[in-house]
DNA sequence: TATTGTTATACTCTATAACTATA
DNA sequence: TATAGTTATAGAGTATAACAATA
């Protein structure tokens, strides 16, 4: 049961990629968002769903997975469960009868507002090791590699 | 067809959480990296299973399941492909008969030294906007991020 | 009892393709 | 023709629980 102490941690190739230590570093932070909202039941994806939706007047789902990043196939489930839940409706508009706006309940901005507190905790949780002057900095990085992606920025 | 040119892009929330943004570059970064190994039909986590077996001698399933951070069952499938391809061979351990060292063959050398290559060309590709002291620094705070994650470190 | 490798199983996230109703 | 929303489907990736062999 002892911890080998043999091998003096040989800095492999992968601690020198970018990529790695994104994915290592994120599979952290993902598995505390979970922990930080498993009382609401919400996936990182339908946070980032909802968080636009309270934003963003009038979203439609097509707006939405552009800005999120994903396929209008797979929104559908997001604004299903979010709907279902009474935290979203799905409101036709007259101009155009095949959108729908998305539009927030009163629940939904209600548990919008509650969700973000708990997020940022969980931010200063998670980040702990890291200054108010890192993570601004680590953000600038990020998204500089983001950049690269065309407008679909939100 | 026009861009809406109307929305100033208002800076979402998600924008200002590392968590997110950590996301949205990952995805990034991977797409490109499947594109880049899609001529050896290898994930990232096949690619980061034959680094450490090329690199550390006699090395097991469960030490590797453990530096790689993902469950031993998991890595079943990963080993049971890099042998079926012929990269690496489960060979037995007189000491221990429970356990079974993974040893690359020449091919997998010769198929991780040419991974490598390709993978170092896609990461300078992929982080063309950040300049050497950027992407060391960015590291550096993803391995802070990392360091409260117990020993599991290669 | 504990550990190694393994199987079975299920769940999440995501993508592709095809459909419908509108435009 | 093209777009918005939807469905069906499939494929990664991962986790949990249980098992056999071995320690």
């Amino acid at each position: 049961m002892k911890q080998k102490s043999k091998t003096p941690m040989p800095p492999s190739l992968l601690e020198s990629l970018v990529g790695y230590n994104l994915k290592r570093a994120y599979v952290i932070i993902e598995n505390d968002f979970r922990a930080t909202l498993s009382e609401f039941a919400m996936s990182p994806r339908v946070f980032s769903a909802l968080t636009l939706i309270a934003q963003v007047p009038n979203l439609t789902q097509s707006d939405l997975s552009r800005r999120l990043g994903i396929e209008r196939s797979g929104l559908v489930a997001i604004v299903d469960e979010l709907e279902g839940n009474g935290y979203v409706r799905r409101v036709p508009v007259p101009r155009d009868r095949r959108v729908q706006a998305l539009c927030p309940t009163p629940d939904g901005l209600t548990l919008y507002r509650e969700a973000v507190r708990l997020v940022r905790a969980h931010e200063d949780r998670v980040l702990t090791m890291l200054g108010t002057e890192e993570r601004a900095q680590l953000i600038g990085l990020l998204q500089k590699i983001r950049q690269c992606e065309q407008g679909d920025t939100a």
